[in-house]
RNA sequence: UGGGGCGUAGCCAAGCGGUAAGGCAGCGGUUUUUGGUACCGCCAUGCGGAGGUUCGAAUCCUCCCGCCCCAG
C-alpha cells in the first residue's frame, strides 16, 4: 500500500510542512513526502527542556530529539526549523495536566497537546510556511467520504492512536494528512532502515513525554506544592480503611498502591472526591457504570445517527453505546470510567468524534 | 492468677503426625504515546519461646510469654 498525501497534482508544485518529533514515525513522513517531489519543510517544536527528560529513551520534542530530527531533515535533504514552544506547552499542556489531578480527574496530556500545540499551534505555523498540507507521524487514516474528509482508525489496530485525536476538528482535518495510517509499524521502521535513518532503531516513545522517570507526581508537586496532601481512604460501604498520599497517585478504577491488606477481595478506587480529599473504594462491582456525561464534544460525524460504539480508555475494546445529548449510555455495565479521560465514539473504523468524561453514572447503588 | 480459647509472612487465613494452601497488600516483569486495567513471576528453612515424645511435629506432651472470653 503506497502511503498517500492526497494532494491535486503537479506534487512538484505542492508544499507539505512535516511535524517532526525526532522519532522514527515522523522522520519516515518526511522521508516519504521528499520522495513525492513535492517541496517538505520539516517542523519541530521544542516542547521542554528539563534535564533529565531530554537524554533518556521514549521521549519526545526535547533534546536529542531535536538533534535527531535535524539530523533526518539533513539526510533527506529538506528544510528543518526548530520553534521555541516550552511556554506554551507549560501552560497549555503541562500546567492543565496538574490542574486535572487537582480536581480529582484523570487528565490525558497527549490530547492537550495535539489539541493544542501541534493541531493549532503547528497548524499556522504550516499555514503561515504556504503549505498544502500538515503530515504527522500518527497511526489515524484520512479517508475522503461523501461528504469531505474523515478521520478513521489505523489499519494496524495494534498502533491505532485515534483515541488521542477525538478533538481534531474538521477544519483541521481537512488540512492534515496521515501517511502511516495505513502502515504497520514494522513496516515503518523497515522503511527507515531503508532510507538509512539515524532514527530507525530508536525506541518509541511511551508514557508521559515531559515526566523523565514515571514519577509524575513529582511534576505536579512542583506546580502544585499542596497536591500531595493525604486524606482518608473510605470504602463504598462507609468504613475508614487508611489513609492515602495525596490524590494525585489515585485514577477510578486503580487497584494497586491503596495498601490496604487484610480483605477476601481487591479493592478499587471507585471516585475521588477532590472537595473532602477522600479516595472511595470498592470492589469491582462497584466500579461498574451505566452512562457518562461528556462535556466538550467534538463530532466529526455528520448528520450520522445509528448504531455507536464508544472507547473510554486507550487501550479498552470499544462497546456498544448511545448518545442522548450529551449523555453516553453504555449497553452494558462499563468498568473504570474515570473523569477526564474521553470518551471517544466510532462507527466501525470511523471517528464520529468524542467529549471528556465530566460524570459517571453509577449501575449499582453504592452505600450512603 | 478459678475455668475456657487463641497465638502460622505486613493483614486475613488453611493445615490437626509426614516434611507450610489460598486471598489481600507489596515487589518485579509483559502490554501501552495518558492514568490505569489485565496477565505472568516473586514473596515464611519456618508456624509466640524453650524443652520433650517420635524415623519424622505447625500439628502430641510439659513449662514459660502474650492476647481474648466467662466467672469471681
Amino acid at each position: 500500500m503506497q502511503p498517500q498525501f492526497q494532494l491535486s497534482e503537479p506534487l512538484s508544485a505542492r508544499r507539505i510542512v512535516v511535524a517532526m518529533s525526532g522519532g522514527v514515525d515522523s522522520s519516515v513522513v518526511a522521508a516519504l513526502a521528499a520522495r513525492t517531489g513535492a517541496e517538505v519543510i520539516g517542523v519541530t517544536l521544542q516542547l521542554y527542556d528539563h534535564g533529565a527528560a531530554t537524554g533518556r529513551t521514549g521521549s519526545c520534542c526535547a533534546g536529542q530529539d531535536i538533534r535527531d530530527a535535524r539530523a533526518v531533515a539533513d539526510r533527506i535533504g529538506i528544510a528543518h526549523y526548530v520553534f521555541d514552544y516550552e511556554s506554551r506547552f507549560r501552560d497549555s499542556v503541562i500546567a492543565d495536566f496538574a490542574d486535572e489531578y487537582m480536581a480529582g480527574r484523570t487528565p490525558i496530556p497527549c490530547v492537550k497537546c495535539n489539541m493544542g500545540v501541534k493541531f493549532t499551534d503547528l497548524f499556522a505555523i504550516a499555514r503561515d510556511l504556504g503549505a498544502d498540507c500538515l503530515a504527522t507521524g500518527h497511526y489515524v487514516q484520512r479517508v475522503m467520504g461523501p461528504h469531505g474528509a474523515e478521520l478513521h482508525r489505523a489499519a494496524d489496530p495494534a498502533r491505532d492512536q485515534s483515541y488521542f485525536l477525538f478533538a481534531t476538528t474538521q477544519a483541521q482535518l481537512d488540512y492534515l494528512r496521515f501517511p502511516l495510517g495505513g502502515l504497520p509499524k514494522p513496516q515503518v521502521r523497515e522503511i527507515a532502515a531503508e532510507l538509512g535513518l539515524s532514527v530507525a532503531l530508536k525506541p518509541d516513545s511511551q508514557d508521559i513525554c515531559f515526566v523523565p522517570d514515571g514519577d509524575y507526581a513529582k511534576i505536579v508537586r512542583k506546580l502544585r506544592p499542596d497536591a500531595d496532601e493525604g486524606g482518608a481512604i473510605v470504602h463504598v460501604d462507609g468504613r475508614e480503611l487508611g489513609r492515602h498520599k495525596g490524590m494525585i497517585h489515585y485514577t477510578v478504577g486503580q487497584r494497586r498502591g491503596l495498601a490496604i491488606g487484610g480483605q477476601a477481595e481487591p479493592l478499587y478506587v471507585v471516585r475521588l472526591d477532590a472537595g473532602s480529599r477522600r479516595v472511595i473504594v470498592g470492589p469491582k462491582a462497584a466500579l461498574a457504570v451505566s452512562g457518562a456525561g461528556l462535556s466538550d464534544i467534538n463530532w466529526l460525524g455528520g448528520d450520522f445517527t445509528g448504531p455507536l460504539t464508544a472507547k473510554v480508555r486507550s487501550m479498552a475494546k470499544p462497546v456498544s453505546a448511545r448518545l442522548e445529548g450529551d449523555r453516553l449510555i453504555f449497553d452494558a455495565p462499563e468498568f473504570g470510567v474515570a473523569p477526564g479521560q474521553a470518551a471517544v465514539l466510532y462507527s466501525g473504523d470511523r471517528v464520529l468524534g468524542g467529549g471528556w468524561i465530566a460524570s459517571t453514572e453509577g449501575a449499582v447503588a453504592e452505600a450512603a
